[in-house]
DNA sequence: TCACCTTGTTTCGTGAAGCGAAACGCAGTC
DNA sequence: GACTGCGTTTCGCTTCACGAAACAAGGTGA
């Protein structure tokens, strides 16, 4: 048994996460007793957090029986990290291969909330200094990243993102509603997205969307390159991103977080 | 926003699994200070919270990046959760009909640590006042869902089980590692696996086992019955519970929590 | 039918320990 | 080389988690 709390850990937590690791383990749902007798500890901080638990839904409380088991929100937890650990393994490789393939800055990203947040970002070069970070959200209409995952969503999930306003990031982002419709039609035609300068000056972009398990684009996977060099390898660059995107599509389990209506 | 607490709630185990809740959505690994700026927290607070769950082993610490993600505890519990899940579901309706056909008790249990747990019971009468309840273990030699789930289990855990003590429950217990293991033998051959009033006298019990997503026994169904009433329906019984636990083992996630070497 | 036992809920006073402001130190960055 | 941002550590206050014990309720057996 190696000890569950250090320097810094709190009491209350600790404990609770030891019954929350008892509870989940169990292949029926389990009385406040049982727990008790099982872990040792005394009835009423039980009680309280078993109670806690549920009401912050990761566990659920059957009042008739008095009996506690997992809650909908773990369930839906673990069916996000399975999707984002999946899509994180799978696209590890994939990107070690596009980086070592055309020696330009390569990012993972996905949607979240009509943005795109970074997942993985892979500089081929020091001297490459733009770029986000890890966890940075960009707007869906001034990136591939955006531009490749909005060309496949559901047309009044579109019209949600053109209602919002556009932040102008350079000269030539899009803040037309009309031209981001028609780049949006022509990626969807083209199969992957291309964004000349419209985050970052002077920078082009290539993206291609990924699908979950139901077909939903849920992340994308791009190509950063300076233009001038963009312009030579943008043919093999976008036939390599699909490969991958492809790829990584076929690995994630065959589910959807989204109401595939 | 619900509230996350009530009467009961602890505070510090409530406000981290907010924090649980936030750092397991995201797509990527995530600082401490994103999430004092998500959740709005005191940043000593947060800082704990990671600390003690990163100890509990449900998130994992890169000490490099200084990044916090899940850890493989909670992906553990995440794929117990997932086949335990399943296989409740699947067995609900699948129970149902096997008490519609034979008026009698059925039973679903789970393989735990070399016993028998109930995770389901149906009782078809109120007279049939034996019988465990859900939560319960019994031992592996004394009832059809142990010896049903025994028969398919590596030879090396076999042998684990005999070296252990028989606990004698009626005169008919059997007690012999010998005998155990012909019954064991009898019972792979057979197809499933028969109990005549070795864990309750007057009442026979027939199971069969159900294969997790590698192959390996983690269930069983079973059918008690009065010794007489058996007699007369044991062939469709048998048959029945065959087809049932045929497709529980289907409908199960292709994972093992058993390292099948 | 009544008494008993088990299990979950509520109360309550104590003091342990969770809290968070603020200071510190360490990297990267311009 | 100063600066900024971020994670860690300290520290004193006071909150609120704790758990014993009493209570309630449901089920069981005589």
């Amino acid at each position: 048994m190696g000890k569950v709390v250090d320097q810094y850990s709190v009491l209350p937590v600790a404990k609770a996460m030891q019954v929350f690791v008892y509870v989940a383990s169990q292949a029926h749902d389990v009385t406040l007793t049982e727990v008790v007798q099982a872990l040792n500890m005394p009835k009423t901080t039980v009680f309280r957090y078993l109670q806690t638990l549920s009401a912050a839904g990761l566990f659920a409380h059957d009042v008739v029986l008095d009996r506690y088991g997992v809650g909908h929100r773990f369930r839906e937890l673990a069916r996000i990290d399975d999707i984002h650990h999946t899509l994180r393994s799978t696209a590890d490789g994939e990107l070690d291969d596009l980086v070592d393939s055309f020696r330009q800055t390569v990012n993972l990203g996905v949607l979240a909330k009509h943005e795109v947040v970074y997942v993985d970002i892979r500089e081929a070069t020091r001297t490459q200094r733009f770029q986000a970070r890890v966890g940075h959200r960009h707007p869906m209409h001034s990136t591939s990243l955006g531009k490749a995952i909005a060309a496949f969503l559901p047309l009044e999930t579109i019209e949600q993102l053109v209602s919002a306003d556009f932040e102008q990031r350079t000269y030539r982002t899009l803040t037309d509603s009309r031209t981001f419709r028609r780049h949006v039609e022509e990626t969807r035609k083209r199969g992957f997205a291309i964004e000349t300068g419209e985050n970052e000056d002077g920078v082009t972009c290539i993206g291609v969307p990924i699908f979950d398990g139901k077909g939903y684009p849920i992340a994308a996977v791009s190509l950063t390159a300076p233009d001038n060099r963009m312009r030579v390898i943008i043919e093999q660059a976008a036939e390599a991103l699909q490969g991958a995107a492809r790829r990584i599509t076929a690995s994630l389990p065959p589910v959807s977080l989204h109401s595939s209506a």
